[in-house]
DNA sequence: CAGGTTTTGAGACAAGGTATCTTTATGGTA
DNA sequence: TACCATAAAGATACCTTGTCTCAAAACCTG
């Protein structure tokens, strides 16, 4: 039930964006709502085999815009989609499980926004993503790809 | 002169990592060194068409490896390298005019690592992009793309 | 300068995504 | 409910950013 809210309320906003709530874009959002991690557009290209690729990716594209999903880096660079659960936050990614965590800090923000002004001209935004080995990873002691430390400034 | 030490440091730190100098790697090194800001590995293709595709992109990953160039995104996900001038740093990245700077923040390191602890795990590093329309776009009143807010977290 | 190892270059391949173009679905309206 | 303008879908070609393979060339060391 809390599902069908859920669903109703994405393509609700969809529509107050102007877009039209056709069979694949409910197929899809209803889709990645049963996601509880980080997918790739084509884990759902492939769940979805009769919708098209182009379709997967515009519609993506949609939800991105609207703010209903989010993309985010893997430490090796490679693009992950997760549900946004916060209005605004960045991610917490496992380097080796790939497990994809929300985290908001004021502080982080305020910082950057000193330095923005700092450097001066105008802030658009920012991106950050904190790489991990999630607790479960470390309490297992799954051992941290030695190339993880090369991929990150 | 002084880029004929830069170079020959940098070529130094690929020899002391087992590396050797070769003429392909001299002239890469070269050609980035001229470079004062972000840069494509297309544009050293482009800029060295007597030296190979992979032969590039195999340096650059060296270079990355060894922490002489840095890997970045654009606000729209483009990637763009250039090169280090600091241990530890990150970004700022003109949404305009796709100019690059570096900034260092203590602040921000320390509350990252907080909230890695707070999340348990392991920290392993973070990614950070600070996006703006830097001093010189704002001041000539140049117009962000409106893409550019759809694009970040 | 011979020999073993690294590196190169050419080109095929792969992932992730966009553009184009025709056909189909959607939603508003008569 | 049927009609119509328009938005969206599907198929497919294409693009960008890399990586892989494999034979040939370049390096270094003795």
């Amino acid at each position: 039930m809390a599902i069908e809210i859920r669903g109703s309320n994405i393509l609700a906003a969809l529509e107050n964006q102007g877009y039209r709530s056709t069979l694949p874009r409910r197929e899809i959002v209803e889709n990645l709502e049963k996601r509880t991690d980080g997918f790739t557009a084509e884990d759902l290209v492939r769940d979805l085999p009769h919708i098209g690729r182009a379709t997967v990716f515009r519609t993506i594209k949609l939800l991105l815009e609207s703010g209903i999903i989010c993309k985010l880096s893997l430490i090796n660079g490679e693009p992950r989609y997760s549900l946004a659960h916060a209005e605004h936050h960045h991610h917490t990614v496992c380097v080796t499980c790939g497990t994809i965590g929300e985290f908001h800090a004021g502080t982080v923000e305020r910082v950057l926004r000193l330095i923005g002004n700092e450097v001066g001209g105008t802030i658009i935004g920012h991106r950050i993503e904190l790489y991990i080995s999630c607790a479960k990873c470390t309490r297992e002691n799954r051992p941290i790809p030695s190339s993880a430390h090369t991929h990150i400034s």
